[in-house]
DNA sequence: CATGAATGAGCATTCATTCAT
DNA sequence: AATGAATGAATGCTCATTCAT
């Protein structure tokens, strides 16, 4: 029997009425964020999704009004709060090359913290950026991203730190790559190793050292 | 119209019976690997799948038996082709410099002409990597993969040219993120440009260029 | 006609929305009871158990999960039904041959009205019980099914009108024996009187009548 | 996977080409045989016959039709085997008394040794009897079969030892229930005894023992 | 006599969604 | 603000059967 349809009237753990929209928005959100980043928006299931939620499966629709809703509603989330983050550097303050390492740090460390954040954009480019087009939001968050890039690049060329010719969306593009595929292949990549896809604490420190020499060797003159 | 139609489908395009199974399961093959790497595994759809066939929905179940093997078959099928081709880079033959550049030079090129299997492994680490888990035969392939970068770079340290703490492992995941990246990735970084995600000729040339140079800088002393 | 027709289904008899639980289930369970006793289980379709429902055939799976457990569900219901009957009787109250006579009497006639019951009892067979195994509930039933006759042989032995080495078990096969089959075989069996496989009023009193003798003679001292 | 379907290309064990029609068929109707009695008409499926048979599943077409001209052909095989074995009987040798001893004995002992002609029966059952209804031969060798039992009846009552009312046809069926019953109704009735469907062979002999004694008490005088 | 390749029609089941309260 | 009941439209898959050689 499938563990999502009722089958037999068993009408599960008593969906606690919270009478707090906020709450309840917030907990479809968490839980619907997780989903979407394990099995990607097809993947993923809206009874499933309201089975692990503490509120009932109809609320999704009282709020959101649909998956795909839903589904942009997370992705938002996702991008919002890695913005967030990243706003709390303030590599204004770091000389270039320190802010260019830091910035790389950074990048990697959240991407490795949120691999929810890394396979919801992984899912929204399998998906051909449908979703990611409707969103305002996302859109005006990313054009101040590359702009901190920018900046540092800037300082670090006028300072004569790093090479004359640097493109600081050709340097985003590779810190992000870079970043990315430690988490978004990891399933792929073990293979070669051989062994599970979450790598040990020191070749996560190791591999984390190597990006930001790679980066800073390509950037530096 | 009466009641009870029996409304039958107008037949497509005259199913050309071929009675040539190798033609068949080749011809199911390559609509799958555009279905799956188009949609995914969960998105794409077997009657889609049917439709765009010259053959029969029918002969998938015929000579594949599920859906989930017909991907594994896609799978396998995509990375063979692409150790195929890696297979005819005769590395050896190069100096170390120019052996690591032709590998980074190959893998982003086949990268970027063969969008269907970068996004079939993106799918499949959405997937958590459940079908690679299933196929011996990828997994050995992958295992020899690794030995090509691997006699690179000991040809390079021992000629000096490289540095001494050059990781095998590592270098081939910084050569395979960089060049993943910019297929895999395309439609989310696409929207900092405000452009489509297929980049222009000039701006290809200068990627490759980069991610070329990027990887020596690191690798040589 | 356009080539691509949409081709709707004409919606059916107008699925009458109760919004009461309790209701469908029983309209549901009473449709495919009649089903699974007219086809028996693999001969049945859940399309043809909607067909014949006052709720559409997407309720089976809300309520019940999958043909197999809607099916055990009806197997159930139909040994209760028959349980609850028996337990109405109240032979204690009548003297052993007697009792013996009502409890067969109850048996053919039961059998006679209820076909559903003996064809499904018959198609379980035909499945080596393997839905009955599942079935806690129906289990229980059974045991306490054989005290019945238990009781009654003990009490006949007792007064002595009953021969000494009457089997509760073998006497309950052979009353059931005789009372099945007039039901469960009358399709093969009605081809030797060459007529219908129903018997004339007449001709079923007269068949209650002999297995009521045949039991008694075998019974009494 | 499932076994049934070729599957990527395992054209098992090599069909052996037999080029002699009566083997072949007689092979076809053996597997068929187990095969319906097994699973029932419905539940038996041409491609498991076909994977038991020594021959491709294509014959089965090519000698028999169809699925239901296999399962006729099935049906009145087994009915001609009975018939066949019971012909061997000679009870016209033996005094009444003995000789519907021998017959109950018979009838007995066929259908526990010849489970698949009992379970093909109730399957026919299940099926309202609508091959049997088709078959001219069937038909014909059970008008004969009534007058087994008719034979012995009438001496039994010319010669005083049986009772004046004996009904040939009833006792036909009372002969037929019991020893039906044992065979047929295995799984559903070996619940109550909480053990396996098959009895052990004491049990059996005491069994066949009550059965035989059953009818002689109620047709002897 | 024999068969590998191919298939239309149907089957159980699932999914996102809406109705009625 | 919240929800249990209900569903149309697919979805992956299977079955007996036929074609072409």
């Amino acid at each position: 029997m499938p563990p999502t349809a009722p089958a037999k009237r068993a009408p599960r753990a008593a969906p606690t009425r919270t009478n707090d929209p906020e709450r309840t928005t917030a907990n479809i959100l968490e839980v619907a964020t997780h989903a979407f980043a394990d099995k990607g928006f097809d993947g993923a299931r809206i009874d499933e999704i309201a089975e692990a939620m503490h509120t009932s499966k109809r609320m999704i629709y009282y709020y959101f009004g649909s998956k795909e809703a839903l589904y942009l509603a997370v992705l938002e989330g996702a991008y919002q709060r890695m913005r967030a983050a990243e706003a709390t550097l303030d590599l204004d303050a770091l000389p270039p090359a320190k802010a260019l390492e830091a910035l790389v740090g950074f990048t990697h460390d959240y991407q490795l913290a949120n691999p929810d954040f890394v396979r919801l954009v992984a899912n929204e480019n399998m998906l051909h950026g449908a979703f990611l087009k409707q969103s305002k939001t996302i859109r005006e968050q990313n054009a101040s991203a590359i702009t901190t890039v920018q900046r540092v690049c800037e300082r670090g060329v006028r300072d004569g730190v790093f090479r004359g010719d640097l493109d600081p969306i050709d340097l985003h593009m590779s810190i992000s790559a870079l970043c990315f595929f430690n988490v978004a292949n990891r399933y792929t990549f073990s293979l070669i190793f051989e062994r599970g896809p979450t790598l040990p604490k020191s070749a996560v420190a190791k591999r984390r050292e190597r990006i930001v020499e790679m980066v800073l060797r390509f950037a530096l003159k």
